[in-house]
DNA sequence: GCCTGTTTGTGACAATTATTACATTCCTTC
DNA sequence: GAAGGAATGTAATAATTGTCACAAACAGGC
């Protein structure tokens, strides 16, 4: 299980009764890179806080298409899964871990409890809801006025911010992220390698623009 | 100014002392429609309640762009100005008055003082965030999924909704609050009245769908 | 009624993205 | 080192959307 100490460091602006809250109420589990977390429709049962590791956030749709949005890392909570109201809520999001990670899985009826109960969960969730507002903001203003040429380069900065310069993706896992096809991916990492902005290898490449 | 009683029906689920609040602090505010209220980049220095009539919100291009997000309504909150840390935030969106209005504006320096002392302050705050967010994950999901043709739909039925089958705007309008040319909106609507989904007239058509 | 500005209609064309169909290259495994 | 699978390259074509250039229709003010 995790200490106290941990737990303080990855959440730091909690007061102490929370703590203990966490500790007596949510399970702290594992999941495989890869693993689909949360899917669209699903219902929620649990609120997800990220312990270790990193989850992509995707907007889905009925046809199997995904839309990338924002990163989740250790110390943040999905938006979605804070639910005050818990009358069924169904997810609006998939949810799929990165890397290997850990999470704590809080059973939904302490949400509305702990409202009331900690102050410092009240900010907690209003701090989330906030950022994650933001993110949703950002990746409308990207695909709403960008073609797919900026759109890709912004998706690269993501992942370069989170993960580093060297860019462990298939053209074929970009094009799911974008909702778009392989082709076309290809054609603009062809380009941006004329223009010097990355170095192609199999299975990767390295982003070295500036 | 604003009777308790008013203001209780427009915001019911809070507490006694934070109406009294409210008509302490808060100045009505009256707009005229077609205001902007509120734009990219600006500083907030207030938090916007509406009280009476329909604001739009939008994402904004630097480059003067626009992208119709969502309505607000009375008795709902803009989401943006509910800042908690009031160190210089700036506004991610832009808010026009579509219809005459009045709203509440009040000094964010009582957002973060609220929050500490009314429990229905925190409450309304989450709620307003979480509707707002999953406004956005609709809005992304038409852009990231649909074309052109179904955006459209999409976007009048949500004046519908709002409004009324009968549509008081120009193809330039729509144009503009899904960030396409006048031409494109043309040609769609002239294929709605082809299948019969709306009847044109000039500044408006009515849905007549189902 | 006439003038004028706004709104809408329309066709031609450009740009962007999607789709199809392969060819090629590289890596792993046997 | 041969075989097979995955990843990438590429060209041709279609579909969608954006842009340009007008024409036509209409409304309001004079």
């Amino acid at each position: 299980m995790l200490s106290k100490e941990k737990l303080s460091k990855l959440f730091p602006d909690w007061e102490d009764g929370l703590y203990d809250a966490i500790l007596n109420e949510a399970e702290l589990k594992e999941a495989k890179a890869g693993t689909t977390l949360l899917k669209m429709g699903q219902n929620i049962k649990s609120a997800m806080l990220v312990v270790e590791g990193t989850i992509k956030l995707y907007q889905e749709d009925e046809t199997g298409g995904e839309y990338f949005m924002y990163h989740l890392n250790p110390g943040e909570a999905c938006a979605v899964t804070l639910v005050c109201n818990y009358h069924h809520e169904q997810s609006q999001v998939l949810a799929k871990a990165v890397t290997d990670i850990q999470y704590l899985a809080i059973p939904i009826e302490f949400m509305e409890k702990w409202l009331n109960e900690f102050k410092s969960w009240h900010y907690f969730v209003i701090k989330t809801y906030r950022s994650r507002y933001e993110e949703l903001l950002k990746t409308i203003h990207e695909i709403a006025f960008k073609n797919m040429d900026e759109r890709l380069e912004f998706y690269i900065l993501k992942y370069v911010k989170q993960f580093g310069a060297i860019v462990n993706l298939t053209h074929q896992d970009i094009a799911n992220d974008l909702n778009t096809s392989r082709e076309v991916i290809s054609r603009l990492l062809k380009k941006m390698e004329h223009n010097g902005w990355i170095i192609m290898n199999r299975n990767s490449f390295d982003w070295i623009k500036k």
